[in-house]
DNA sequence: CTTCATGCAAAACATTTGCAGCTGG
DNA sequence: CCAGCTGCAAATGTTTTGCATGAAG
């Protein structure tokens, strides 16, 4: 699952940095120092960092960054699509800057790693639902809780 | 979906409240008046209330209840597996003592209004995980945002 | 230059906790 | 009786906000 070359990572990360920068200039939106650092960060995390990851990285290369800045450009990008929320009921957030739209997760419910599987289609559910309840999908959150394979040996 | 006659509604209402409270009685727990409240709005709770709507219902019967009680209750209930904790990433959390176990939800994003639909089988996707990744599953958690018939035509 | 973004600190919120006093079993 | 509950109020922790200053375009 998600094994790829150091190469192709590169790549992808560099071109989520360009939609992502592209679409603030769409939108008139400034490229602030701070704004760039919060992007690449959230570009090339392969994770699913909290806000607070996020800043503390983001003060290593870019140091006066407030909190409130690292906040006020990660709700940014997720209004504009270019991240995905993860939002946890214990009241924890994750952003997932890769892969900006819904997709399923596995959280191990021990040392609290998060993977995203490749699962086949998802999306005869979301049909099944539109035909039995008259509702219009916009989007999904679809997520396992479970043991991964080196916590259950630990366990 | 989730039309019943009021009488069977009455019946499983009664179900699960006594469900609760022989739960509560076989670890030793106390029932008093206040807990007793909580249990019988949670129980008879037809939507996926909140914190705060349990607790102004419970005020109703009971109105010495305090806020902090409602939260213990309803946590000490969480931990029997006797009520589905629902958190949302905006920070909302809603209970829901009927279907004390994962089952998919579809909320509206207009009205908020939100419904237990009836899906075949997420369950073959649990084993998809397993076989792909490894992990033992717990639970799961599956929402759908979208919008409902009534929200659509007032559009 | 003008408008938008930043950084700070204070505010806002839901939830949790400490503790003295009460009460179910 | 007395361990476990309750209610109150204060603490907690994260996210948001107001506002003066600063910098992008």
């Amino acid at each position: 699952m998600a094994k790829e070359s150091p190469t192709k990572h590169r790549e992808q990360v560099a071109s989520r940095l360009e939609q992502m920068i592209s679409r603030l200039r769409e939108r008139s939106y400034r490229l602030t120092p701070q704004r760039m650092a919060v992007l690449e960060i959230i570009a090339s995390s392969e994770g699913h960092p909290t806000v607070a990851e996020v800043y503390e990285k983001v003060r290593a290369t870019f140091p006066t960054t407030s909190l409130a800045t690292v906040y006020k450009t990660v709700i940014l990008l997720k209004e504009l699509g270019e991240v995905l929320e993860l939002g946890f009921p214990d009241g924890s957030n994750r952003y997932d800057g890769s892969r900006p739209f819904p997709h399923p997760h596995i959280i191990c419910t021990r040392c609290r790693h998060i993977m995203d599987p490749e699962l086949s289609s998802i999306d005869h559910l979301s049909e099944e639902i539109v035909e039995k309840t008259g509702y219009t999908i916009q989007h999904h959150r679809l997520d396992f809780f479970g043991l991964c394979p080196s916590c259950r040996a630990r366990a």
